[in-house]
DNA sequence: ATGAAAGCGCTAACAT
DNA sequence: ATGTTAGCGCTTTCAT
């Protein structure tokens, strides 16, 4: 910038003040600016943002934290928040925790060190008080696509994943007539884990049916651990008709797991996805699935974070919900 | 880390020391060392990592550019490099282009203007000329996944893909018998494209085998494309009894396609596919396909950064073939 | 309308 | 072994 200052023949902070002139108020000859931009462009000048950053408490910079790089929701999410980041010509730093609680807490960690404009994230295990944290340290803008209850004093997306199971599950016991239905989730320890599971107890207690403590397997958002679960659920001597899977993978994992054992989907075990995730379509039988909408997610998301970076939005806290609905097809 | 110095009744530099502790020659005394971290604890002062990389022109970041963030083929990839970079404590700048020329240049842009330590790229368009600037400019190691004959001083890691699909192909006749064999690729302006449609061309070509055009398609990387593709080929008079597919997620949605006009796989037509992603495994009939080692390519572009971020690979250029290999299933 | 100067939070000579 | 000082490349008062 120097150099640049030097070769158009003014000072340094003109060089500055002309490439920043989002800061509008101040006046510059036309002149003046020619003489800095021809300069500039001589010398292929480039700022360096990591001093602007420094600088400016400005970082244009956003940082996302997904759950599983493998799970093409979070694609979706992403490439979303990524087009709006770039409009803003703000970059985005992507961070994968594969539901991990360490990755969740070396993610806030290396936020605090290396601090943003915003921060979106999913989060699993962080307690209420970790972001609270993050904010209080930072202070930070930050929205998560988490149900709201958790992160009381956060802006949050969520969907009603609970109530979709809840229908989700009734419709197939009332509409499908099942009366024996399984279930694969992952750790109650993850909010998903635990909601779902809860919307899964509640529909089969009001439906007065009764669930087999073996009915219940767990698995950890793979296809393959959908398979494995699929597996145990139909080697017993008295298998489900209908399984309830926590997400798309692994009901991909569960259907070819029935399929290897001859068992025939829907006719002789119906499954039920969560996310709808664009192989939900390709595999056969057509899998029948909780839609999320994770464009909408993105965008409200990354909305949240801006509104608030340029100060559109004040300290009143903001939710939206983004309702699941269920897309009935040929796995059921 | 004033506040720290003066509640320690240090001066900031020793609390700097203390901190940066791995520029070793120098002294501290147990005493003051105690003090420091006693007075770091207390405030939960981290320090700030913006300004240590405009001092010390370190980053402790890497940045690294994938083509596609839908294909898992890079997951692996993007897994494995962050966790060799977690070990070091870097952190990651994950940037997805998509396929697309100008998300390139801009990510090549957003190095410039923030660098980094390092970065890792899967360049699909970017010419030799614009790596060697971006080079050039910032002065930092770059390696790249792609034929090294592109980028010539550039480390490289890469697949031999043209012969993989050579090999394919001519298995594909000889092994197989399949004499009418069509082509499902990606445009040619990307270097994978015209390796493997270079690779399918000669072996056809040497097993003394036309091609009609209406063999060859072109999709872009995606399921959707796959199955226009298929369809396409389906539909001709005398359709291919074989067809050669540039990556797994369009075999996958060729699959399908197939199956929607009840053509049986592989009875009626074959489908070989590239990458040997995960899904290869789950749809039905499962995907022959050509592995690529992900992970290996992770370790090996990985390492190749690292070694010349910490000076101990010099000026020679480094240049590592991973081998593909043929995996049959049962789509052929 | 422009320049001079201070300082963002840190590291690394250079002193002592 | 520790303190003092000079920047890294920028933005932003404060002068003029």
């Amino acid at each position: 910038m120097r150099d640049v200052a030097r070769l158009a023949g003014v000072s340094q902070s003109t060089v500055s003040r002309v490439l920043s002139r989002s800061t509008s108020p101040i006046q510059i000859s036309q002149d003046t600016v020619q003489k800095v931009l021809d300069a500039v462009d001589k010398l292929g000048y480039r700022p360096n943002l990591t001093a602007r950053s420094l600088r400016g408490q400005k970082t244009n910079m956003i940082a996302i934290m997904i759950a599983d790089i493998s799970n093409p929701m979070y694609h979706s999410i992403v490439r979303t928040v990524q087009a709006i980041a770039r409009e803003r010509d703000y970059d985005v730093l992507i961070a994968n925790t594969d539901h991990v609680y360490e990755n969740e807490l070396h993610f806030c960690e290396a936020i605090i060190r290396r601090p943003v404009d915003g921060v979106l994230m999913v989060p699993n295990h962080l307690s209420n008080d970790e972001i609270e944290q993050l904010i209080h340290i930072t202070d930070i803008p930050v929205v998560v696509l988490a149900w709201p209850s958790y992160y009381p004093r956060v802006d949050a997306v969520y969907g009603d994943d609970l109530k979709a199971t809840y229908d989700a599950v009734r419709w197939l016991v009332e509409s499908k007539g099942h009366r024996r239905v399984g279930f694969i989730g992952v750790s109650r320890t993850l909010p998903p884990g635990e909601r779902r599971r809860t919307g899964f107890d509640r529909a089969m207690t009001d439906a007065g049916l009764a669930v087999p403590p073996d009915y219940i397997q767990e698995g950890d958002f793979s296809i393959d651990s959908g398979q494995r679960a699929m597996r145990a659920l139909l080697q017993l001597a008295q298998p489900p008709t209908a399984v309830f899977v926590c997400n798309d993978l692994m009901a991909i994992g569960a259907i070819d797991a029935a399929k290897d054992l001859n068992c025939r989907v829907p006719e002789d075990v119906a499954v039920i996805g969560f996310d709808n995730i664009p192989e939900a379509t390709i595999i056969r039988p057509r899998l029948t699935t909780i839609a999320q909408y994770p464009v909408e997610m993105g965008q409200q998301m990354a909305h949240a974070v801006f509104d608030r970076i340029e100060g559109l939005s004040n300290g009143t806290r903001q939710v939206f919900e983004i309702p699941c609905r269920l897309i009935e097809r040929e796995s059921t």
